[in-house]
DNA sequence: CGATCGCTTGATTCCGATCAACAGGAGTGG
DNA sequence: CCACTCCTGTTGATCGGAATCAAGCGATCG
């Protein structure tokens, strides 16, 4: 069953009593959300916003991870993101999302009205240079990916994936996958059966290993990084 | 031979006499750089800017049309967009260049200090505004580009192109392309060969209609949007 | 316990890459 | 002017990697 609840609701008229705290400067969109968002928990799979959508919130993952995808007409689904705690999404510069938003796994997410965050940055130049920033942080994760789905090869694809995980989680080498194969193969351009089988083929040569489908270690990171040379 | 010609540069005093002309307003970032920008003349395939290089300007295409790539280590390209006659391109947040950019046609290209458009948007919300906006513009076509390399086979991705195309040229069912083969290869994740292939295919079908390679006429839109569905 | 779900593996097909050749201009120089 | 090369684009033949179709396996759950 799917289940949206507000956990701890903050008073905004509370807001200026409470001392700051690491992370919480009201001066820094992270800082603001931190203090001004209301947590929210969903359910695996369940949708943070749908395409078409008005864009009246944005949102900052607490724990767990969501996904940014888009459904084509015909049943085609292309993964745009995947976002980690402590990630900013959702945030537009139009009035409505053009892709959807879901819980990968059960999430605990900070929700801010948009408008809110507009007020600030229109008041306070630094938060709009941080709203810009946060944007082009998007549009260069973005721009790299179209190199992985344009230039590579199966290999290279899950490769480049498992090292951009990697580098997220900053878990040295031992990394936990929180979305299904299909995701990752939505996300890479690839069919399911093609993840699988190249993963297999990872660990065959000793370049990565499995403990269970999910949970990943990199044992030879110089042949991942080397299949992208 | 390559060369680079600075046309008309314009004295910075000489910017408040002159009368606001239509689409000069200096309080867009489109007007300013018009009023602001140097001209400069780019021959076809010489570089604007590199891969790794500073981001000293922000550059508007005024006729011809650019490129802006990646050259991966093996040699592999991606061309990540085409601009056209009165886009904004070459804007970055940080301090380098990730892409390169070069001219595809012989082109003019208005160059403007980055750092002056800084200094516009720190003064100025609403330049600062239309600055991120800009990025979303370029963002938002960057997604929608992740579908085309993710999503759809060589028919699909080809018509995609040649829709687009005449969308953003507004010469309603006769577009010259102004990039060779290798370009929109490049830029679709195809070979050249699949491209001409892809093309001749759709001339076959009475989709399109080529009086020289460069020069295309949308026969059946409705077949070309079809392909996408 | 059967049922469903997520994942893997096998067999086969097919689309696009690759290798190769050629055609039509455009520009160059004798 | 023609012969030449260079460049771009097209076409053909073949190959290979990923998609597709299909089956099976282990885990979780009602």
């Amino acid at each position: 069953m799917l289940t949206r609840t507000a956990i701890a609701p903050i008073n905004a008229k509370e807001l200026s009593r409470r001392l700051p705290r690491p992370g919480q400067d009201i001066n820094t969109i992270m800082g603001a959300v931190e203090l001004m968002g209301v947590r929210m928990s969903y359910a695996r799979n369940e949708e943070v916003f749908g395409q078409g959508e008005a864009a009246e919130y944005i949102y900052k993952v607490v724990s767990g991870a969501v996904r940014i995808c888009k459904i084509l007409d015909d049943g085609r689904r292309q993964v745009i993101a995947f976002h980690m705690p402590g990630e900013i999404f959702g945030l537009e510069v139009e009035e409505d999302h053009r892709f959807s938003a879901e819980a990968i796994t059960d999430a605990v997410i900070l929700v801010v009205k948009r408008s809110t965050v507009l007020a600030l940055a229109a008041r306070d130049g630094h938060i709009a240079n941080q709203l810009w920033a946060l944007t082009t942080q998007d549009l260069q994760r973005v721009q790299n990916h179209m190199l992985v789905l344009g230039c590579m090869n199966a290999k290279q694809k899950v490769a480049t994936f498992l090292l951009q995980m990697a580098k997220r989680r900053c878990t040295s080498d031992e990394i936990e996958l929180p979305m299904p194969r299909q995701d990752i193969a939505d996300y890479l351009g690839l069919t399911i059966e093609t993840v699988s089988r190249t993963m297999t083929q990872l660990e065959n040569a000793a370049a990565i290993g499995m403990t269970t489908s999910r949970r990943i270690v990199l044992r030879d990171r110089a042949a991942l990084v080397q299949l992208n040379a």
